[in-house]
DNA sequence: GTACGTTTAAAACGATTGTTTTATTTGGAG
DNA sequence: CTCCAAATAAAACAATCGTTTTAAACGTAC
């Protein structure tokens, strides 16, 4: 059996992502780690420490991958290196493997990480955004250069298409069992590994269509 | 002074907006609408009945409005008719419309839907979708017959990519605010219909895209 | 006028919230 | 053994929650 803090913070990734922050008090928490109601608050401090060490345990792995797959395809050097397909592989594969991957958090923390984007409560959105600071930097400016057709407001909204069909496509695959019961014709499980590739493509072709003319 | 209902609705928007369901009580609703405590029960029965009626009232418009153009870009009947991007069109105006359009709620209902997306509530979840089922149904039945080069598959995820990159994006126009606190170098705001033509010709570019090659 | 739907005021209901405290026990390191 | 951090048990804290109740005041239509 694990320990006592381990547990805890198990059981509160568990309710966060099934039931939101709000609607998750400490004595479930404490209650399904089979752990004393004063143990969470002698271990975090409160609940809010709390929600805060999960996020930066789970995160920084997944950001330091990211990086290490943008380093790897930038070190090529040659002119054309990297292509914007690797860029955006290197920003969207490591998520997609993460949900794979139960050690890291899997379908369980892409659910609650969705959760914290969209959180009325504004610490726990500046915290999260705060994590993904560095990530953002880097890879708008490793996008930059492959953009050349585009100007700097148009490539700061399709920076946000991107960032919007990947954060809602990692939903989707991480509430696939919820998404069964509200809509007919759902496909079965793809290979998760399939949706990198398809969103990778997708991307990419509208990245590199021309600015549509403004008729006005 | 408008009537005590709907200054009730009215208060209840922006708080849920702000705060989220469950950070908001049925006393600081009252409160800012002026109302007793009472008031709430009498008119609506419980909080949950009340948020119900709130998204009944504000979602109904606006997809009789995508539908409505729908069947105005249908009706041409000519053989290539409609195309990829006035289909799109009709599913991403009318949103975008609404964010401009107090009278409709306008950024403040945007961001509390956009919060009921996310909700970890699944009551409030099977709600919305049960709102949007026909819309869903409608469009996607629409964009069959001009994306015949793909998969039932392939289509399906690209529906999905075109749903997150537009909630996204109207999250992000929903919410500029707060991203200014958030990221630097944040272009001034620009006319909300420039964004429509962003994303459609984004989009369309996507959805055009032949599908990625399979290497297993 | 009476009647009725609306609204207010105020208090109370039981339940749950995050947090703190106090006392006691466990278990391994020096 | 002693010492100390880790953990438990149990109770209490003040606060807030959604909801209900009872009573009294409105305003308007008949």
């Amino acid at each position: 059996m694990p320990g006592t803090r381990s547990r805890i913070l198990n059981a509160a990734e568990g309710l966060f992502a099934d039931r939101g922050f709000s609607a998750t008090s400490v004595r479930m928490i404490t209650s399904r780690a089979k752990v004393n109601l004063a143990a969470m608050h002698y271990h975090f401090g409160s609940k809010d420490q709390l929600i805060q060490e999960l996020f930066a345990l789970r995160l920084s792995p997944l950001n330091r991958q990211r990086l290490a797959l943008l380093d790897h395809c930038q070190a090529g050097g040659g002119a054309g290196d990297p292509s914007l397909e690797q860029i955006l592989e290197a920003f969207i594969r490591p998520p997609v493997q993460l949900i794979r991957d139960p050690e890291r958090g899997g379908m369980r923390f892409m659910q609650l990480l969705s959760r914290a984007f969209n959180s009325p409560d504004g610490a726990i959105r500046e915290m999260i955004y705060g994590q993904f600071a560095e990530v953002i930097e880097r890879f708008s400016g490793a996008l930059g250069p492959r953009l050349p057709h585009l100007s700097r407001e148009e490539a700061f909204w399709r920076f946000h298409f991107m960032v919007g069909a990947m954060s809602h496509t990692l939903h989707v695959i991480a509430d696939w069992k919820n998404l069964e019961n509200l809509f007919t014709d759902v496909p079965e499980p793809s290979q998760v590994d399939e949706v990198v590739d398809r969103l990778v493509s997708f991307l990419a072709a509208g990245f590199r269509t021309p600015i549509p003319s403004q008729e006005n």
